[in-house]
RNA sequence: GGUCGGGUAGCUCAGUUGGUAGAGCAGCGGACUGAAAAUCCGCGUGCCGGCAGUUCAAGUCUGCCUCCGACCA
C-alpha cells in the first residue's frame, strides 16, 4: 500500500475524493454529474459491471451523448476478460492521480461497496501478479481449488481448511465455499484470511474521502427499481444480450453473473417468456439493493441524503455538506 | 336449485390414524478484502372462512351458514 501513498504531498481537503454511494436506482449518477459540473470534477465509476464493454443498458451506464463530464473506469475490458477488485483498485487510483494532475476534482460514484473501499482505503488484496503468466497460474490455481471443493463436497473441503488454518476457518461459514477457496489462496500466498481480517474494520484511508449516500423509503425504491427494469427492456436490453451472445460471451463469467443478462438468456433460447424474466430481474435487483444497503449502512462515515429530493435541491444539500466538511 | 372440489402466513400450498400448525416464494435483518450485480448466514402467531355440536382434546370428525371454482339441471 506504500506505493499509493503520495509521500511528501500534504493531504489537504482539496485533495479529498468525493464519493457518491448507495443502492441502485437511487440517482447516484445524476448527483455525481451535477456535483462534477459545479466542482470542475470528473467521475470515477465504482461499479463492478460498468467496467465491461457492450454491457450498457443493463448496467445503467449514462449514455455517451448524455455525459457532460469525463468518466473513468467504464468500458475497460471485454465481457470475456477477467476483472476483479485488485485490477479495479489500480485503475481507480490511476484515474484519481490523473484527474488531480489536471487540476480537477475526482468523484467516485457507484454501488459496488467492495470497489469503493478498495479504491480509497488501505486495502491489501494480496500479492501482485507479475505479468500475464502470473495471471494464468492464479486462475489455474483457483480452478484447482474449485475442482477439489467439488470433489470433496463443501463440508469436507471446509474441514480441510479448518485443519490447516483454524483461525481463518472460524471466520468463514462452512457453506461459503467461495470464501473457503479464497482462504486457501491466502495460505498459498504466505498469509491467511484471519491475518488480513484483523484489519478489516480499520478503515485506514489511502485517499481521504467525503462520503455521500443516497437512500429513500424502501417501498419507493422498489417501485423505482421495477420501473427501471421495465424501461431497460423497452430500451433494448434483449437486443444487447443477444448481441453479447452473438459475439460469444454467453458463457463469459461476468455475463452470467450480471443481473438483467443472466435472466434473459432463457428468453432468447425460448425457454421462458419475457414477462417472467422481467419479474425475475426486478426481483434480483431488489435483493441486490438490499445487499448494497446492508454494506453501506454500517459505514458511519457516510452522510446520507434523501434521494427523493429533486436534483437541484439534492445537489445544493450535497454542496452545503461538502463545504461544511472542507471549511 | 343439485352434486363435487376447495377456503390454513402477503402469495402458492403441506398438514400423517383427532393431541392448539410448517414448507417454498415474497418480505425483513446481517456478513463481506483478488468472481462482489457474486457468495453466504439468520428471522415463520397465523381469529387454520363463520357458528354450533361430538370429544379430556378439532385445522383434522358432524351439522348449518358463507365465499370461490368446476360440473349437472
Amino acid at each position: 500500500s506504500g506505493a499509493y501513498n503520495r509521500g511528501k504531498n500534504m493531504v489537504s481537503p482539496r485533495r479529498a475524493v468525493i464519493a457518491v454511494v448507495g443502492p441502485t436506482a437511487t440517482g447516484k449518477s445524476a448527483l455525481a454529474e451535477a456535483l462534477a459540473l459545479q466542482l470542475n470534477g470528473e467521475i470515477v465509476s465504482a461499479d463492478s459491471m460498468q467496467v465491461y464493454k457492450g454491457m450498457d443498458i443493463g448496467t445503467a451506464k449514462v449514455p455517451l451523448h448524455e455525459r457532460r463530464v469525463a468518466y473513468h473506469c467504464i468500458d475497460v475490458v471485454a465481457p470475456g476478460e477477467e476483472f476483479n477488485a485488485a485490477l479495479y483498485q489500480k485503475a481507480a487510483r490511476v484515474a484519481f492521480e490523473d484527474i488531480w494532475a489536471r487540476g480537477k476534482q475526482p468523484l467516485l460514484c457507484g454501488g459496488t461497496g467492495l470497489y469503493v473501499r478498495a479504491a480509497l482505503e488501505d486495502f491489501s488484496l494480496g500479492q501482485d501478479d507479475e505479468g500475464a503468466d502470473a495471471q494464468v497460474t492464479r486462475s489455474e490455481r483457483r480452478r484447482c481449488l474449485e475442482a477439489e471443493a467439488q470433489e470433496l463436497g463443501p463440508e469436507a473441503f471446509y474441514a480441510r481448511l479448518a485443519d490447516l488454518d483454524p483461525e481463518s476457518a472460524a471466520l468463514i461459514h462452512p457453506n461459503n465455499t467461495r470464501r473457503v477457496v479464497r482462504a486457501f489462496e491466502w495460505l498459498e500466498e504466505g498469509s491467511s484470511y484471519a491475518e488480513q481480517a484483523a484489519g478489516f474494520d480499520a478503515h485506514n484511508e489511502v485517499y481521504p474521502a467525503v462520503y455521500l449516500g443516497l437512500d429513500m423509503p424502501r417501498e419507493l425504491l422498489y417501485t423505482r427499481i421495477n420501473a427501471r427494469v421495465q424501461q431497460m427492456v423497452e430500451h433494448g436490453l434483449l437486443d444487447e444480450v443477444s448481441e453479447l451472445l452473438r459475439r460469444g460471451y454467453g458463457h463469459a463469467l461476468t455475463a452470467q453473473q450480471a443481473i438483467g443478462y443472466k435472466e434473459l438468456l432463457p428468453v432468447l433460447s425460448g425457454d421462458e417468456t419475457l414477462e417472467a424474466a422481467v419479474s425475475h430481474i426486478q426481483q434480483a435487483t431488489r435483493h441486490y439493493a438490499k445487499r448494497q444497503l446492508s454494506w453501506f449502512r454500517r459505514d458511519k462515515r457516510i452522510h446520507w441524503l434523501d434521494a427523493r429530493l429533486p436534483l437541484p435541491e439534492l445537489t445544493s444539500d450535497a454542496l452545503a455538506f461538502l463545504s461544511s466538511m472542507c471549511g
